[in-house]
DNA sequence: CAGGCGGCTGAGACGCCGCTGAGAGCGAGA
DNA sequence: TCTCGCTCTCAGCGGCGTCTCAGCCGCCTG
């Protein structure tokens, strides 16, 4: 189970790296594209994590030139929301499977047993939590089975939690990830779209999967309230 | 499991030569389509891989000539995302399944084991949704057993969108693969092109098939509406 | 017990998104 | 050359979604 993990910002790069370590794996790490050449061809892989975004070399670019030098180790691609590829599905560069940043520490572990388990690739699935389900392809959520019908901000600030969901998450992070990043107004918005949220998926099924921790942000319930 | 291999650019041929070997298969390989006819037509192959943009004879044309020569061996091609025959689904040009450059090495061995298995591309040949039915092939739709003529332009957008049934699709990505990729015009001919689909498919039925979800795009139903 | 702060809430203004009809431009065919 | 069909542009509109605001509630602290 040996990893070859390609990131270049040194705190996830950490925090990843220990996780990973303690979920079994043998990690080895590299923080730009030529390093992450060099060791690519120099040693067998079970799978790789490339960041798209890396100094120098881009990780497209290491990706093109490792199939070009006949490396074929699966490739599990990072993606940032905004970054350049920002719309291009990973896929269309070759990779074997993709996350977009911010991602749950635990898909990112299944994906990988994946990609070393049945050498394919896997599509991106569902968030669930408890009853709670959203398809990020097809843009859906349901509690219970029924379907829910989200307004595009609405569903973005669920996708956000969705994907932290037992994690606390601040006002301030939401805003960074979910709105536009040169959004300059007023935490409350942030507010009154929970209040939406609730309404359309707590209030009418007598749960609570939204939880406010006082002082520190929200909190998406992992088994759905 | 012998594959002929299609490939001019020598670099890209030889890796995916050694990883197919690798993979269990018995390669052989010829870099134009001179060669690609006399060696298809003389032996018997189980799957031939064929690069599109080849010196002399084009890939279209070696996969017309087999065709013509009572040659049925199953065919994957590779197509260039940017090349002569950008947009064009490979389908339509006869192959039983494609690959667009730069591949996953995973997926085209996934695919050429399901060609030679199940004798058949993986995609199945008629695209339908409830009672709507699409024809790559011959570039038809009907619904409800009716035909319905469509222009090129609403028939592009039509087959883009029931091979993403069920899923929202952004007017950016519909803009990236049904036009032309260097259009630089507004999102709205989109919208234009919507209506036009809804005059022919869904009134005169009294359907919906094409939703509009706010903000995000247009889904086409699953069931046809 | 009082004050302050963080979060909640309802109402409402504004602007953007998508829809639509008309028509200009263009190429193919008569 | 004229006609026809297809593609795309444009501008007006209606309405939904987004965000602001001000007042209120309740928790925490002193």
């Amino acid at each position: 189970m040996r990893v070859l993990m390609v990131e270049d910002e040194v705190r996830l790069a950490e925090t990843v790296r220990r996780g990973l370590t303690d979920a079994g794996f043998v990690v080895e790490m590299v923080h730009n594209g030529e390093d992450a050449l060099w060791a690519a061809t120099e040693h067998a892989y079970d799978v790789i994590v490339l960041d798209i975004m890396l100094p120098k070399v881009s990780g497209y670019k290491v990706l093109e030139q490792l199939r070009a030098r006949g490396v074929w180790t699966p490739v599990l691609m990072l993606t940032a929301k905004d970054g350049e590829y920002d719309q291009t599905d990973a896929f269309d560069l070759g990779a074997d499977d993709y996350l977009t940043k911010p991602f749950s520490f635990l898909i990112l572990v299944a994906r990988l047993r994946a990609l070393i388990r049945r050498g394919g690739p896997e599509r991106p699935v569902v968030l669930t939590a408890g009853d709670l389900v959203l398809d990020p392809a097809r843009k859906r959520v349901q509690r219970a089975g029924q379907e829910i019908l989200l307004t595009p901000r609405e569903y973005g600030l669920l996708e956000y939690l969705m994907r932290h969901r037992g994690d606390v998450v601040s006002k301030a992070d939401i805003l960074d990830n979910v709105w536009d990043p040169a959004f300059e107004g007023d935490d409350n918005v942030v507010e009154v779209y929970i209040r939406y949220l609730r309404r359309k998926l707590d209030t009418p099924f007598d749960r609570q999967a939204l939880e406010t921790v006082r002082g520190m942000g929200y909190r998406l319930d992992e088994d759905g309230g």
